[in-house]
This record gives C-alpha cells, structure tokens and sequence, in this order.
DNA sequence: CATGGCTTATATGTATACATATAGCAACTA
DNA sequence: TAGTTGCTATATGTATACATATAAGCCATG
C-alpha cells in the first residue's frame, strides 16, 4: 500500500506544473488537507520533500510557497544542468553499447519524426526521450538522478509562452551532431556540443522571466 | 525559534558522522523519540528530508536505515562530483575577482600550513576552506549548494582509516597547479586538473569499501 | 519432525488534539 | 490623525491517540 504522502507529492507537483499553482502561490495545510481528503501529518511530510526538492520554500511560522526563482537562479541552474548533460554525453561516448546505441537512435528518429510534423508537445517528449537514453548510456546512477531532478526542477516553466518557431530543425540538427560524436566515441566533442546545446535552449527562459518581473 | 525537526537533522547526521550510527543500521521512531526527547512527528519530518538528503532510505511499512553506497554508487557520487568541482574551478577562472583570489591563496596558505605539520585533521579543515574558496568565486548559487550536498554526502566516510602517507603533500602541489590555472584564466587546465585532483582522492574509497563488504 | 496457518506483538502510517507564535485589527493615546 | 499597544484569530509546530500492515511465534496437523 503506497503512502499517501507520495502521492500529495506527485499530485501538488502536478499542480504547480499544470499552472495550477503558480510561483509565490501560498500553501495553507488546512486547505490542502482538505481539498485532499487527508490529515495534515502527509500533507508536512510532502511539503518537506518538496522543500528538499526545491520546489518550495518555508520560513518558521510561516508556511510554505511555490519557490520563485529570480533570473540569476534560473541561469545557475542552466549552466549546471549543461554541464551535467555534457558529462552525460562524454561517459556515454566513453562506454557505449550497441543496446545503448539502438536506444539513442529511436530516441533521435522520434525527435525527426516530431519535428517534421511540427509538433511541439510531440517534440518535448521526444526530446526527452533522446535525452534520457544518453543518461542511461552513460551508467552513472547518481548523475542519472541529478538530471531527472533538474529536469523536474526546470519542468516548472515549461508552461512559459515562449517561441519555438525554427528552433525544432536546429534542435534537431544539434541532437543529430551529438549523437555522432558519441558514436564515434568524442568525448570533448560530444560534451562540449551537448553543453552548448542545453545552455541554448535555457538562454531565452532568463531574459524571459526578468521581462515578467 | 528553530524548529525541532531542523536540529534533529543535523543531530542524526552527526551520530553518522562521528560513526555512532553506521551503514545498514535500522532507526526506530520510538527510540530516536525517547533518546532526543521529542515526539514521533518531528522526528519522521527530520527522516524524511534525510531520505531526501540521501542519507537514509525507507521501504513502506519497513522503516528508515542508514544507506549502504556500493562501490559503483560511491564512485558514480566522486565522477559527478569531480565534474561539479571541475566547473567551479572552470567558472572561478572565467570570473576572477580581486577579493575572490585572496580567499582561495588563503586557503590554499592553511593547507600548506597543515601539510607542513603533517597534521591530517587539520588538512582536512584547510582543505574544505580551500575549495570552498573556489565555489564561490564560481559564483553558481546552485552550484555551490549540490557540491555542499555532494561533500555532506562523502563526509560519511571520512572515517574509514585509508593511508594518507605522502597524500598530503601531493595534495598541496596539486591545489597549486589548480590555483595557479584560475589565477591565469585557464579554464580548461583548471577544469581538468581539478577533476583529476578528486577522482584521486575518490579512487582509493571505492576498492576500501570493497574489502570491507 | 516439518510445515502451514492463525494469533499476536510491534512499528509504521494517519488522524486528531493541544501549544504557541505571528499577524491583523481595533482601541486608545499623544 | 498617526502611532502604538494589546487582544484575538489563525496557521504552524508538536504531542498523542488510533489504524493497519508486517513479521514472528506458536499451535495444530500431516
């Protein structure tokens, strides 16, 4: 019997991430213990994870509420995860299998697939496909768990309204060079791409966000 | 007023840290509330972040246990923290200031200082200062808070009696070259010099912890 | 003697009751 | 009128009571 408490993670999650709740919202207990229809001893342990996970913050005595990153914060975490998936893409070069190989390859062919009928939710699925199967290919269980949590973490904007138009064909492009140069087993090459490629897509969300300040 | 559950924390990582409590141990909820004079809630609030913190790990209806780190898991943690330490070194070197150089020549100054004693402890101290230094030169907020997590989570086995003859002085000429790479703005030496310096340290852990299981 | 099922003990998971600190509002004073 | 002080309401923090799942021990049965 799973615990409630790690369902009210995954449901307020989905709350923040579906827009329901929004970056300095207020989380009152009572409420939420209410509107779930369970005590508020789970609801405190899933705020606390949650807090853990950076979702949310607290202050003694004053609650919790959805965490707002300030600009700054948001390109920290870019250049982290950048640098992470590029460590991905040089272990992966490093040890690749022809298991791993095949898996990177669908993953790519759903990005093409996607990208051609230009479909943008098609597309960030896929691209997270791609993205996944290099983290499985690099064999590094601690570095795959980083990554999930910042891809949760920068999950959280993915609702922001911001252009997309030509950039599914670069990012396409850029995904094809990555995975030749971890085929061909360049390491730097496949890192240093792999960097550029992420610090691309988290250069707009920055500027994006100070313009909604 | 400070929270129970947020000094509970820091008390139960102390009693892993200082080795009372060891890898694999069970906690019980009744005995930690006896023994620290609270009641059961903070106590599963303070287990809970510690899950979180990796530090323990919980089945459903089973408890919480200290977490046992295989070898692969522990060297998976030194990569991911070797390529962390590595781009702070990286990112110092690229935004240098004046008051930043000072703290890291300092630190380096107390490693030399305790190297010259031959003073492990002391080396140990000086050695964080010493790369601390180097995180916040980086100045990547989120940067520095997942190398603090990552440092806590090897403080676990500082303990095990590993050979340190002659590590120390290697050590320092190593942080000299790193410091000397940041100095002139040669990102890419830092980097690789830095990583290389903790895959060093983390190698032996690995094959000790294998002769211990 | 071994095995299987039932009973019971115990520890986790959840709910509720109680304590306390903070904030908001009102009344009083300068 | 502005500011301050005290009361009160409310939400957080903590303790305790209750529910339930797991596991161990014991008895019965083959």
């Amino acid at each position: 019997m799973p615990r409630a408490s790690d369902r009210l993670i995954e449901q307020i999650k989905n709350e923040i991430f579906s827009g329901l709740l929004k970056p300095g919202d207020q989380l009152e207990e009572a409420e939420l213990s209410k509107r779930f229809g369970v005590s508020r001893t789970p609801i405190r342990e899933a705020i606390r994870s949650m807090v853990d996970g950076g979702f949310l913050e607290t202050r003694p005595r004053k609650g919790a509420m959805v965490r707002v990153l300030t600009a700054k914060e948001l390109n920290d975490l870019f250049e982290v995860a950048a640098e992470l998936e590029g460590m991905a893409a040089r272990l992966a070069s490093e040890s690749l299998t022809l298991s791993h190989k095949k898996s990177i390859q669908e993953g790519l062919q759903q990005c093409k697939d996607a990208a051609a009928k230009e479909d943008p939710t098609a597309y960030a699925a896929a691209n997270l496909v791609f993205h996944a199967a290099i983290h499985r290919a690099a064999g590094n269980e601690w570095l795959i768990d980083q990554l999930e949590r910042l891809q949760a973490r920068i999950n959280v904007y993915r609702l922001l309204p911001y252009e997309v138009v030509g950039r599914l064909e670069k990012s396409v492009e850029e995904h094809e060079q990555i995975a030749d140069a971890i085929f061909n087993k360049d390491g730097a090459t496949a890192n240093t791409l792999m960097r550029d490629h992420i610090m691309l897509q988290g250069a707009r969300l920055p500027s994006l966000l100070k313009a909604l300040e």
